[in-house]
DNA sequence: GACCCGTGGGG
DNA sequence: TCCCCAAGGGT
């Protein structure tokens, strides 16, 4: 059962050989790898993300900023625009305070893991994925696979977050010297379609030998804590259009959709009751309700109509957007179907 | 360690 | 429908 590190190493590395996922920003098993802004690039918005979703902004943003020189000299808006839709927005501020530091020393990221776990927006795991993809370095690289296929490798009773320690040091004794990135390339792709959350694919796995969690339920590992439950907040968008125009404005950098641009709204504060005062006296009407998931609550955003007639007064910094051009506006999600709502609500009024 | 921070897909 | 989850980082 036990098996030694080379042993599991040996075999993983054999597997990815045959059966590594092919991705924009991967090299194939055994070649020389990207440079290291496309696997910083990749690596950044992977966190907490699908390869899927990933896949369409990898390729928009190497597209537009082909050097990490390009987008450091990009504007905020035209970054934050470009990342909307893809979540976690700080990823974004970080990623274009990253590249102006990198851009700052000359272009070339710093190539060791400390040297990288300084950047802004590098945490423990990408600066170890960098390291090791980027540079071959023989860095651990600890993500939410890795996780689980060492916590059901080495049957890790202890449950998260606690059991991180006594996991990170399982998979340190797995790293190899010998084509670290590969390694962890190799046990993100093990854990993304064999060693998966629900319903492990054990027969297909090329550790099923030396894995302690198999004999048991592989299911049940890595143990985690209840979930609390997600509150439900409301809050009002403010949707005033004059000229073919629709008023946007930009959320601070800080909290919520920092920096990104915006209907104007009430701050759908925890209660309900909103703080932030209808930008134009009234008339305005109820357009309807959209509820949108985050990550920690869920929201319901009423959207109220402004249907008086004069616009002149309004009392917010901001700017008119065109509606014809709405889908440019870099509006993130809850917005975007915001809008959406409002203009079918408009093409109905026209059809009636 | 706890909490904040998005979004879309799959079972 | 609902719940879970994903190549986490910052504070």
């Amino acid at each position: 059962m036990d098996a030694s590190a080379e042993t599991v190493r040996s075999a993983l590395l054999a597997w990815y050989d045959d059966h590594a996922r092919r991705l924009p920003w991967r090299s194939p098993p055994g070649s020389p790898p990207p440079d290291p802004y496309r696997v910083w690039l990749s690596e950044v918005m992977l966190q907490q993300t699908t390869t899927a979703a990933v896949a369409p902004y990898y390729a928009k943003f190497l597209d537009r900023w082909p050097r990490i020189e390009d987008l450091a000299a990009a504007e905020d808006g035209d970054v934050m625009a470009a990342w909307a839709g893809l979540g976690y927005y700080a990823r974004a501020r970080n990623l274009l305070a990253c590249a102006r530091a990198v851009a700052a020393r000359g272009g070339a990221f710093p190539a060791t893991e400390a040297g990288l776990r300084a950047l802004p927006g590098l945490g423990t795991y990408t600066a170890a994925s960098v390291a090791a993809i980027a540079f071959g370095e023989a860095a651990t690289v600890v993500d939410a696979n890795v996780e689980r296929v060492v916590a059901r490798l080495f049957a890790i009773e202890e449950p998260l977050p606690a059991a991180r320690k006594a996991i990170r040091a399982a998979a340190e004794t797995l790293t190899p010297d010998e084509r670290p990135g590969d390694f962890a390339q190799a046990m993100m792709d093990l854990g993304a379609t064999i060693c998966t959350a629900r319903s492990p694919r054990c027969l297909l796995c090329p550790l099923a030998d030396y894995c302690r969690g198999r004999t048991q339920e592989p299911e049940r590992f890595p143990v985690k804590p209840a979930r609390k439950a997600r509150p439900l907040r409301s809050g009002r968008a403010w949707w005033v259009e004059a000229g073919g125009k629709v008023f946007l404005v930009t959320r601070p950098g800080k909290g919520m959709l920092g920096g990104m641009r915006a209907l104007p709204d009430d701050g759908w504060s925890a209660r309900g009751d909103g703080d932030h005062l209808p930008p134009l006296d009234g008339p305005w009407r109820h357009l309807g309700t959209v509820r949108h998931g985050f990550s920690h609550f869920d929201l319901d955003l009423q959207l109220m109509l402004y249907s008086g007639d004069n616009c002149s007064r309004l009392s917010l910094n901001g700017e008119w957007w065109p509606l014809d051009r709405i889908d440019d506006a870099g509006l993130p999600t809850l917005f975007a179907r915001a809008a959406r709502f409002a203009l079918a609500d408009q093409g109905e009024d026209q059809g009636a």
